[in-house]
DNA sequence: AATCTAATTTATAATAATTATAAATAAAGA
DNA sequence: TCTTTATTTATAATTATTATAAATTAGATT
């Protein structure tokens, strides 16, 4: 998800319409790296549009799933769906104690990977999470 | 998760109590493969002590999972948790149509993998979930 | 074996994230 | 400008899980 025009040529081929509101989440979302859960989003919508609704917020996170502009991150130590604006294959830092979420890039052997057999499942996805302590929590717990 | 005598000693030595209602799931969970979430508990547990809560349930898997006999994992396509009393690294197979979960070696590489440092965090857990369609699905979806 | 105390169970309420609903509105094509 | 259909909004519903508080019980102590 780089560019707001490009996106919304897509979105209005596949039928969908660009209202406003959608409009002002694409631009939260665009170079977005810091994994917003919908809530996140619609905070920062609010402050623009003091009206909007938090179901628009998750409308348009579904559409944007739709897409394939998105993707959705599942934490089992966090219980919102956190979105991620990046679909090029990478891998996840989750840190425990600010539950930041950190991109990692891939290994270059699976940088690749799109589509793969494994025991005769057809994968489509690949996620991987890691799961720890970032630099700043490292020190924040190390004093406590 | 394999022996329960030696489950039961380990909880009574952290000063849990053993109940039968929490033996009963022990049973349940142990040599399980099949990922289940706390509502699949209830409903066999439910056969053998018809009186039993829901509120156990989640209450044993919570101390399981306190004393590092069970994992819990997150998936993005499933709002509930899913339970693994395999805690030995592994990856995980996850398919978008049945919602089955099968478990995958890792790599040998990664078999050592106990704590690790990326990106200046120190990781505690790392987990892999691949999404896609197992065989059996893979049929179905292919007639339709 | 009887007693005691803190942990556990139970039923139920509360919470929190997300989805569904239905009336009002607005995008975009004719 | 008109029309159709998707979208927005406010709100209710749903679902998984956690919290609460009274009743019960495990397991240590006597």
């Amino acid at each position: 998800m780089q560019n707001i025009d490009e996106l919304i040529e897509e979105a209005q081929k596949q039928g969908y319409k660009i209202t406003p509101q959608r409009r002002e989440i694409f631009k939260i979302l665009v170079n977005n790296d810091s994994h917003p859960k919908a809530e996140d989003i619609y905070n920062i919508l609010k402050d623009r549009m003091p009206d909007v609704s938090l179901a628009t917020v998750y409308n348009t996170l579904n559409m944007l799933k739709e897409l394939g502009m998105i993707d959705a991150i599942a934490l089992f130590e966090d219980d919102s769906v956190r979105y991620d604006p990046t679909t090029k294959a990478h891998d996840h830092l989750y840190c425990l104690h600010c539950n930041r979420i950190v991109d990692v890039e891939k290994d270059q052997d699976d940088l690749g990977f799109t589509e793969k057999e494994i025991s005769g499942f057809q994968i489509v996805k690949r996620q991987v999470t890691y799961y720890g302590y970032c630099p700043e929590c490292r020190d924040i717990l190390k004093t406590t």
